[in-house]
DNA sequence: GTTGAGCGTT
């Protein structure tokens, strides 16, 4: 049989898409639900009676009505409910576009060496993906780099990926993140980063992040500096972030327990409290034995 | 002429 179209759309007055037949003038479902995603069946308008009528339907195959085809327009069938899950979920995804999600925006790269030129960085970025804008941030006087810069990527997985990882550029480790300004206060910013409580001094940032990895793309970890028995990971994924909230997780033998890490308090409170301790945590104490559970709030204080 | 956590003169 020559190559057969049926018309069909999502609703009778839009415009239809064909979707091919087989061999036998029959149309399988899963044909149509490539198209439509979530189609249970075919109906149509029957030019006799004027009412809707069913499309046959057994085991997935469609069956055309006594007088073929024809051509009329065939109307797609959903489940019950499921026509407006579909749609929560084109919603869900047009909010996600329209927050900008999947816009690329500058990144900020920090560490880089004094002599990284911005030809270097072009150089060095464009192994990635298509590069829009480099910077190397310098002193207005003396045009010496201030350490830092900024690149901005054509595609937004460019940027993903290179968000995830560190950066050896000219002989020195750089990170690239998402700058402050972009990151905003805007959002419920559901929290990528978590809080690791019970953290011993020989716990350093690198086998925390060989250890978080696991998880899920680790994008930062903070280890404060003199020891504080805590420290806080940063993931690609706020969901990784969340899942791994209560836990109690061994690293090298170490039991540390993570929580929510709590956004930041001014410098004031901080130095105040701070101050109550003295000057640090002379041993090893672990802050678990001074506040035993509280360990995500002193986050807050400490962060 | 130095430095090494950060956040962009326009």
């Amino acid at each position: 049989m020559a190559e057969l179209y049926i018309r069909v759309a999502e609703e009778e007055n839009e415009e239809p898409m064909e979707i091919p037949s087989e061999d036998d003038g029959s149309v399988l479902l899963s044909t149509v639900a490539a198209q439509f995603p979530g189609a249970c069946g075919l109906r149509f308008r029957s030019p006799v009676s004027q009412c809707m009528r069913g499309v046959r339907l057994v085991e997935g195959i469609l069956h055309a009505p006594e007088n073929g085809w024809g051509n009329l327009v065939y109307v797609v069938n959903y489940p019950k409910d499921n026509k407006r899950k579909m749609d929560e979920i084109d919603a869900a995804s047009a909010v996600k576009m329209k927050r900008g999600d999947m816009k690329t925006s500058d990144l900020i790269v920090l560490g880089l060496p004094w002599k990284t030129t911005e030809q270097d960085l072009k150089d060095y970025f464009s192994t990635f993906g298509e590069v829009i804008m480099v910077q190397v941030k310098r002193d207005v006087k003396t045009g010496n780099s201030k350490g830092f810069g900024f690149v901005r990527f054509t595609e937004y997985e460019t940027q993903d990926k290179v968000i995830s990882q560190r950066h050896m550029i000219d002989g020195r480790w750089c990170d690239c993140k998402l700058p402050n300004s972009k990151q905003g206060p805007d959002e419920p910013m559901r929290s990528r980063k978590v809080f690791v409580g019970r953290c011993t001094e020989d716990l350093s940032a690198d086998e925390l992040r060989q250890f978080f990895m696991q998880y899920g793309e680790v994008t930062d970890v903070f280890i404060p500096k003199p020891f504080r028995a805590f420290a806080f990971v940063s993931f690609a994924d706020d969901q990784v972030a969340s899942s791994l909230c209560g836990e109690d997780l061994i690293i090298k033998g170490v039991s540390v327990h993570i929580s929510n890490a709590e956004p930041k308090h001014g410098s004031r409170q901080m130095t105040e409290r701070a101050g109550r301790f003295g000057n640090g945590f002379g041993a090893q104490v672990h802050l678990s034995s001074i506040f035993p559970g509280r360990s995500s709030s002193l986050a807050a204080f400490f962060g």
